[in-house]
DNA sequence: CTCCAGGTTCCGG
DNA sequence: CCGGAACATGGA
């Protein structure tokens, strides 16, 4: 095994951030992890507190795990309501991720009506057939591959990696964004409510997926996602039951309850939720 | 077998 | 603005 560099002791849980449903294609590797940032192969892993990684991948992991997040800040800032608080001891130290955002646009793409082991599938497939092949550790590690590569396949290409109605979509979406014609660092330059429009230019890109890519790939840690089950936690813990909630009262009251980090409380609500709903 | 999964889109009230 | 239905695939 090749020489690792420390990271130090961040506040930090390795396995909860990448284990969380916000990325799709680490694998366990001994007693760490294996994976791609952008197009850098990386191995972490976190002993007592100490976080060690290749050293090629240092400057990355940094980025990507988002060590500069304030990650004390973020927790004091979530409501005080029992299940919140529940949530964040159950999740305490994961970090929203710093993801490239095409990675984030395209695997969100995919992952409607999905569950998270087979978003994940999708995206070894995806990125063993078409991205970038890296090595480490004699390990072969691929990068997610990129929409010009995507945007030359033809339909069928996509619908063979178990893409399923999601393929057309990934692949318009994929020529779209090769094209230019949404330009996601335009889309990084601009406020939320304008960004998350433009990125449903894209096809298979609703409100949820746009807050998801907003989340993981633009770096706007008040996006709030609901899904399935974020809707579940609402209407059970937030709103009275009998009541008819539409998905625009939810929208507004997520909004602005959850606060500045209102992504983080999502993301949190949303992992704690689906460990345990209707278990013990 | 049935049910459901980190939804989107289109269509009729 | 709202509720329904179609859309693919595989794990539980």
């Amino acid at each position: 095994m090749a020489k690792l560099a420390s990271l130090g002791t961040p506040s930090l849980s390795l396995d909860l951030s990448l284990q969380s449903g916000q990325a799709f294609h680490w694998v366990r590797e001994g007693e760490g992890w294996i994976g791609a940032i952008g197009g850098q192969a990386v191995y972490l892993e976190q002993r007592a507190g100490e976080l060690w990684v290749n050293s090629e991948g240092a400057a990355a992991a940094r980025d990507y795990l988002a060590l500069d997040h304030p990650l004390e800040a973020v927790h004091a800032s979530f409501p005080q309501d029992p299940t919140m608080q529940e949530a964040l001891r159950f999740c305490a130290g994961m970090r929203i991720l710093r993801q490239p955002a095409w990675e984030a646009v395209a695997t969100f793409i995919t992952s409607s009506m999905k569950q998270v082991a087979h978003i994940a599938q999708i995206s070894h497939t995806l990125r063993r057939l078409y991205g970038e092949r890296m090595e480490w550790g004699g390990r072969e590690v691929f990068a997610y591959p990129k929409p010009e590569v995507l945007a030359v396949l033809e339909e069928a290409d996509l619908r063979a990696c178990a893409l399923g109605y999601r393929a057309k979509n990934l692949l318009a979406s994929a020529r779209l964004v090769a094209r230019g014609e949404v330009d996601l660092e335009v889309v990084r330059a601009l406020p939320d409510d304008a960004a998350r429009e433009e990125l449903c230019r894209l096809p298979g890109v609703g409100e949820k997926v746009a807050n998801c890519a907003l989340l993981f790939g633009f770096e706007r840690l008040q996006a709030f996602p609901v899904d399935v089950w974020i809707e579940r936690v609402l209407r059970e813990r937030y709103f009275q039951k009998k009541r008819k909630v539409t998905s625009a009262r939810i929208r507004s009251f997520c909004a602005t309850y959850f606060g500045p980090y209102g992504g983080y409380a999502q993301q949190y609500l949303f992992h704690h939720a689906r460990l345990t709903w209707g278990k013990k």
